[in-house]
RNA sequence: GGGCGCUUAGCUCAGGUGGUUAGAGCACUGCCCUGAUAAGGCAGAGGUCUCUGGUUCGAGUCCAGAAGCGCCCA
């Protein structure tokens, strides 16, 4: 029996072997016991329910979307952007850039929405601090990517459809898109909770924007940093178009395809009879060769057959040579290299360029799987080609046009298109006596994603800027700024080391318009530095010119700076990238207004997603850099990519896409917000519904806290402006809960000014769980009495301090959700409050009210309720039973002094008679020694181990050093710690115990029968959908009638009951409570 | 080939400055509490902190190397 387990505390505490010689005397803690419901002789609320509400009612259940659409409904209605504006004009500036959203999208995904989240938590916590802000979203508007879509949406196929229809038209297509798809985003930011200036956004397509560039272009060409040069792309002929190394990427780009592929002799000089064997699949590139390439490290051979001599690699022999041969020698790749040799179209006027570079270069990449272990170069029409020969520093022969078609100078093959002409070249070297084999050869091979026709690798001319000149400025510039996470800067320094010059020209119609000017009668170039200078030069065409596009521009003809001559642009855009780097300086107007420029430049952030590195916070450098010398940006942010829950890329083939709006309206926008808030930057996002219902569970806690708060908030008629207790006279569980808040404010802060957001977030889910598992659990009573004391002022104030103060910290981050809060707790109740909690400044840390002494009592309580319950659980007795006593083992002096504090709060929690705080019960606990390892690891070293292996035998002497072995250490330098012996129901984790006394005793048993009828009373008036102010009369029955005569004004008091009388009717509830028939009825007075 | 990250429970992730028995949420099982209630709590089970070596009295944490995954550059 459960009697039998328990122990006198007295013979426990004289027990105590421990130390300190207060250890036995430690005083016995008892908290007011004898209170069976603390609160039940005080009548429940009631009267209130007349009263007008103050607070809107709350409801249980959860709807972010409903309160959203209400909030942005509030925030158009009372202009609260507008006035949020106006309040911190003027003030110390923070300065926002925001990277221009490619406004190309038919809705916005949930990856830019996770970017704009960081956006406008930084903008919208920099507001709350007072400072002045630009807010000026920004749309990315030229590019390929657009012409692709308008394309589609036109039904246009190839540049060559684009010309017919019209570039003017065309252009103007593309405007309309862009326009478009930025409405949408701005729409859909909107329903974000983004707070921009959005009739204020910037476009990439203006003139301004183009001039600002083409500024920058002048200056770079003044410092000859601009040049021509070549680049390699795959093409698709039938188009007429680049395909970029994306479009190549795409799903099914590479098709199956059969080609007729030739093993061809290439004669080495000076030797007599003997060739190296080449193979290829491409045999329309033979005229375009350059070079021969062999692996250093790899055997070839020299093989005899019939009066030649081939030479290939070892491994390729089998599957290479026909017919009887022999192996005549081996030699390393290595000694080939340098040999010279006669390509197959040497006598071709196109090729003659290229016959005195004719060697051997060594290639780690060219292996034996295919072919002969002799790789044929053409740098005009292979990428790696292409790459290899810009190290090897070898001529670049173009063999074909856009169209894929032979240029002049190929003879029999001139105005041929490349693909059709296999057969003819291997019947031309059959002629030639250079073919040795032909083979027809099935691979996968790469197709255009639009037309399906297979593309060939071409060379074009190109526009670049050199970058070695800059690099060291743009490095240095680099390592000015902070970026987060740090590795973003070593990205961005390994970048810039490693780039190369920057591709600016793209041969397509709407894009920025590169500045470039041939002269057509003395071939000066030049470049035109603003839209005044080109008016000024213009010669004709300027009546044409609305504005600075193709097709408008081309028209314009200017006068050459030298001879006076017809000068004509280039026909080339820009890369895009050159539109969004401008941003820093268009954005700010530089070109027109210095002096605003200069107020708003360099900004304190930018946040981007990783890609950025190289593409946008590297445009923005260069320009940067090369107007200020400066980098234009203080602060970075970068984060990782966004995969659906399983982790794959979102696919819009695989059905996983979740577009934002549909995320928005089906779970909220605030759910999704605060996933994005609460992920580290440095690891990719998983989105998915899963995840969001995760978050939106956690926000319920939060939520019932704010519902507890209002529903007993409004039946009470509290009322915020009234006077509240001074915080040093309130219950500790306030003064902890408060002391909890303005830590929590600090800490935010240091994480916001960090611009970590995450930190943030799960320091303040860690709070808002301490809030309602702790705070909110153990003040309960507190709010349902109905006295209005003291006790119950200071716990209505300060939930209600705490709620509003945190919905000023949660405003960046879930602005809906903080401004509901705001407006229901802040503004219905005090008429002059801030419109908004948008509006309100940014919480401070008051100092005075942390206390960490109290924090750490706290954190014991929290300990000995938790192994409590566990001695409870493990006592098999549920807690509504109460019980005698709890004995609870705290070893540390200073932590069961705290926990003594509150008692009150452990012997409510845990429905307990008495408890007693104690440093040892070793009736129930064995001692065990450990040194204290930040003590003596430093001054034992090397002989820890031995002393830790001493201390397991150790005696403890009464002052609290302890002996072990030849080691005597002083009470500071071990710890004493206790386990459970075996045999015992108690429960513990290290360093703490508890043991609970399961004893029953008839008075015991009675309290606990009466606090179970309260409970089935409370079920009953729920299912009868009773209000909770309702007053009903209670009827009874059975062997419970004693137990309900004997609590009978607890028990009416608990359950507002007016009336409470034996004898029930049929509809009554019936069943047994702890074991005993019983039987009761509610009815509504 | 070079660079930057990541690797902790079945899954998703936290784990300042090295310290004694590594945590949370979800999922699973059992129990409890409950007028915040389609919530909440406790407990159980679940771990070679990717691996190897080093520094140290002591490493999830610092250093070096390896592996796997991701991205960037060649």
């Amino acid at each position: 029996m459960a009697a039998h387990r328990w122990q006198p505390m007295n013979e426990c505490v004289t027990g105590v072997t421990n130390s300190g010689g207060t250890a036995g005397h430690e005083p016995v803690l008892r908290s007011n016991a004898g209170r069976v419901f603390c609160c039940l002789q005080e009548e429940r609320v009631a009267t209130v329910a007349n009263k007008k509400a103050r607070f809107a009612a709350v409801p249980t259940k959860l709807d972010f979307v409903e309160q959203e659409h209400r909030i942005i409904e509030l925030w158009e209605g009372e202009r609260s952007f507008e006035k949020l504006v106006e309040k911190n004009r003027g003030k110390e500036r923070f300065s926002f850039i925001d990277g221009p959203i490619t406004a190309n999208i038919a809705a916005m995904g949930v990856h830019h929405a996770w970017g704009r989240t960081y956006k406008d938590i930084f903008q919208r916590y920099k507001a709350m601090r007072g400072y002045d802000q630009r807010y000026q979203n920004g749309f990315d508007c030229q590019g390929l990517w657009v012409e692709v879509e308008v394309e589609k949406d036109l039904g246009l196929n190839s540049k060559r459809e684009i010309e017919r229809y019209g570039i003017a038209k065309f252009a103007d297509a593309c405007r309309a898109r862009v326009d478009e798809s930025a409405a949408v985003i701005a729409k859909q930011s909107q329903r974000l909770g983004q707070w921009m200036d959005w009739d204020n956004s910037y476009f990439t397509y203006t003139d301004n924007n183009i001039a600002h560039i083409w500024s920058v272009l002048k200056t770079a060409h003044e410092k000859g940093w601009l040049y021509k040069g070549h680049r390699s792309m795959a093409w698709c002929a039938r188009c007429g178009t680049a395909l970029s190394e994306h479009e190549m990427k795409m799903e099914d780009a590479y098709r199956e395809m059969t080609h007729l592929s030739v093993y061809v002799r290439f004669p080495i000089d000076d030797r007599d009879n003997e060739s190296f064997l080449v193979w290829t699949t491409t045999p329309w590139t033979l005229p375009a060769n350059v070079a021969l390439a062999v692996k250093p490290e790899l055997e070839y051979v020299r093989v005899k057959q019939g009066d030649e001599t081939l030479i290939l690699s070892k491994g390729t022999l089998a599957t290479a040579v026909m017919g009887p041969h022999q192996v005549v020698a081996t030699v390393s790749g290595a000694s080939l290299v340098g040999l010279r040799y006669s390509g197959p179209f040497d006598d071709l006027p196109a090729a003659k360029e290229a016959v005195a570079h004719h060697r051997v270069i060594s290639w780690e990449d060219v292996g034996e799987a295919e072919g002969t272990g002799i790789v044929h170069i053409a740098p005009g029409a292979g990428d790696a080609d292409f790459q290899l020969a810009k190290l090897e520093k070898l001529p670049v022969l173009v063999p074909i046009d856009e169209n894929a078609r032979f240029v002049k100078g190929h003879g029999f093959l001139d105005g041929k298109e490349a693909r059709d002409v296999s057969k003819e070249i291997a019947d031309e070297l059959e002629r030639r006596g250079r073919l040795y084999r032909r083979l027809d050869y099935t691979h996968r091979y790469p197709t255009c994603w639009r037309c399906r026709e297979e593309i060939v690798f071409r060379v074009d001319d190109e526009w670049f800027l050199a970058m070695d000149e800059l690099r060291p400025k743009l490095m240095q510039a680099a390592a000015t700024v902070t970026w987060v996470p740090e590795s973003a800067g070593k990205r961005m320094q390994d970048w810039l080391k490693n780039m190369g010059d920057w591709n600016i020209s793209r041969k397509r119609y709407w894009g920025l318009p590169l500045p470039f000017y041939t002269c057509t009668s003395c071939e000066h170039f030049f470049v035109i530095g603003s839209e005044e200078e080109l008016r000024q030069r213009a010669t004709a065409g300027l009546d044409q010119l609305r504005e600075l596009h193709r097709p408008w521009i081309d028209a314009v003809v200017v006068a050459c700076p030298k001879c006076g001559g017809a000068a004509k642009r280039v026909t080339e855009v820009g890369d895009c990238w050159l539109d969004a780097g401008i941003v820093p300086f268009s954005t700010l107007n530089y070109l027109h207004d210095r002096a605003y420029w200069q107020e708003w430049f360099p900004a304190d952030l930018v946040t981007e997603m990783r890609e950025q590195i190289r593409l946008w916070f590297y445009s923005q450098l260069f320009f940067s850099v090369v107007v200020t010398g400066k980098a234009p940006y203080l602060n970075v942010q970068s984060y990782e990519k966004l995969l659906d829950e399983k982790g794959r890329p979102m696919h819009r083939s695989w059905g996983n896409v979740i577009v934002f709006p549909e995320a928005a309206e089906r779970v909220g926008a605030d759910v999704a917000r605060w996933l994005y808030s609460r992920q580290n930057v440095q690891e990719n996002i998983l989105f998915g519904w899963t995840p969001l219902e995760d978050v939106a569970r956690r926000l319920l806690t939060l939520w019932n806290t704010y519902a507890f708060f209002v529903t007993y908030a409004n039946y009470d008629g509290f009322d915020p402006a009234a006077k509240a207790p001074p915080v040093a006279r309130r219950p500790a569980l306030d003064r902890w809960i408060l002391s909890r808040l303005h830590g929590l404010v600090r800490d935010v802060t240091a994480e916001l000014e960090g611009w970590d957001p995450q930190g943030g977030a799960l320091a303040m889910e860690r709070f808002w769980d301490d809030l309602s598992n702790w705070y909110v659990r153990r003040s309960r009573r507190r709010f349902w009495k109905s006295a209005r004391d003291e006790d119950k002022k200071s716990a209505e104030h300060t939930l209600h301090e705490v709620l509003t103060t945190f919905a000023r910290l949660i405003a960046p981050y879930m602005p809906f959700l903080a401004e509901a809060m705001y407006q229901n707790l802040v503004r219905n109740a005090m008429p002059r409050a801030a419109a908004s909690v948008h509006h309100t400044d940014w919480p401070a840390v008051e100092a005075a009210v942390i206390d960490e002494r109290l924090e750490r009592g706290m954190a014991v309580v929290r300990r000995i309720v938790s192994v409590a319950s566990a001695a409870r659980h493990a006592g098999n007795v549920k807690v509504r039973m109460p019980l005698a006593r709890l004995v609870a083992v705290v070893p540390d002096r200073e932590e069961r002094l705290l926990a003594a504090e509150h008692v009150g709060l452990i012997t409510d929690e845990l429905n307990v008679k008495a408890v007693e705080i104690v440093d040892a019960a070793d009736t129930y606990l064995d001692v065990v020694i450990k040194p204290d390892l930040k003590v003596l690891g430093p001054k034992l070293g090397k002989d820890l181990p031995k002393a830790q292996a001493a201390l397991r035998n150790a005696r403890l002497r009464p002052d609290g050093s302890v002996v072990a072995g030849e080691y005597t250490f002083a009470a500071s330098e071990v710890l004493v710690e206790h386990r459970a012996k075996a045999g015992f129901a108690v429960a513990g984790e290290a360093p703490y115990f508890a043991v609970v006394d399961t004893k029953r005793t008839p008075e015991l048993e009675a309290e606990g029968l009466a606090r179970e009828i309260v409970h089935a009373v409370q079920n009953l008036r729920k299912e009868r959908g009773f209000d909770i102010a309702d007053r009903i009369v209670l009827r009874y029955d059975g062997e419970i009638a004693d137990v309900v005569r004997r609590y009978k004004d607890e028990i009416a008091g608990e359950v507002l009951a007016t009336r409470v009388e034996p004898g029930v009717t049929d509809k009554a509830w019936r069943g047994a409570l702890n074991g005993v028939p019983a039987a009761l009825d509610v009815e509504r007075v």
